[in-house]
DNA sequence: CCTTAATATCTCAGTAGTGAGAAGTTTAAT
DNA sequence: ATTAAACTTCTCACTACTGAGATATTAAGG
């Protein structure tokens, strides 16, 4: 600490270029998202709504009504939380359960009328956003960036890590 | 995919093609970094350091001590984040807080020898699974997402919202 | 049937922070 | 010096979830 009088540059050596490159590569992306992540949730807070649950609504919208673990997986939340956003939404009249017919221990999740008429009113404004956004970009780079990270999100995704 | 006309049962009219590029790129966007978000937090999971955390050990093992309202604005939490951070730290004996000479207020944080040996010990290993987790790029691909991304959050980040 | 395993949702304690406001300090202008 | 404004860090109540285990149901095999 105190003795310690560092005379020189703290850098330490650099690691290889391949390794350099995807470092580089992970501080913008991370940083990209959440610049972008931040404008978009800006465009939610006025109506009291977070990623999760806007993302819960989104699916049942455009989708209609999904089982529970299918809206899980779709927009990637644990099971306790997919339980909590549905009761968080029931509770404010969004959205409500419904019973599966062909499975007893499966529900799914439907917008009520009101969770629709919201979802008419606001999803224009949120899409809005996302172009504002994105409008960094030509639309040109905007397809590029897309299908690049397309690829890198699949690959991250899918295989398991081996050494 | 670019407009097809499906009048049928949930699908809502679909946004002008400008907004749904945007979107697209939103959604790729958010999967990409989840995903390889998750596999380089789970080179940390084994040392329990938090991305957070590890974001700050690294700050200071590049850059030597740095001021905490420095470090707070490098990687991007609140006021109360990098206090609460940096005493989870020094209560590890990771890390440690140095009075400012010029500036009473202020506080450096800096590694602690122990802290140095960690990272010099997890570093490379941490830098090896983010080139891993870009692995499903090239290096020519990863420069093009590289420099896309840097320019879509500079935009993003930087001016204020105007429609 | 019965048993075991697999699946779908729910419960709830715990986590990793956020953000508003407080306290102490510095700067600039009076 | 005095006052006010701007800054830096800290406190703490709160948030938006996570994840392990519980409960209920279904599926497969003996």
């Amino acid at each position: 600490m105190t003795t310690m009088t560092t005379p020189q540059a703290p850098r330490r050596k650099s690691p290889d270029t391949a390794t350099a490159t995807a470092l580089k590569l992970f501080v913008v992306l991370s940083r990209a998202q959440r610049a972008i992540g931040e404008r978009v949730e800006a465009s939610l807070v006025a109506h009291d709504l977070t990623h999760a649950e806007f993302a819960i609504l989104e699916a049942l919208y455009h989708k209609g009504p999904l089982l529970l673990g299918d809206v899980q997986r779709k927009i990637l939340v644990s099971s306790g939380g997919i339980t909590f956003l549905v009761d968080k939404l029931a509770q404010r009249g969004l959205a409500e359960r419904q019973l599966c017919p062909s499975d007893r221990r499966a529900r799914y999740a439907a917008l009520t009328r009101k969770g629709e008429a919201l979802m008419a009113q606001i999803f224009p404004s949120h899409a809005e956003a996302i172009r504002e956004a994105m409008s960094g970009l030509t639309r040109t780079e905007q397809k590029q960036a897309t299908a690049l990270l397309k690829q890198l999100g699949l690959a991250a995704a899918g295989p398991a890590k081996k050494a």
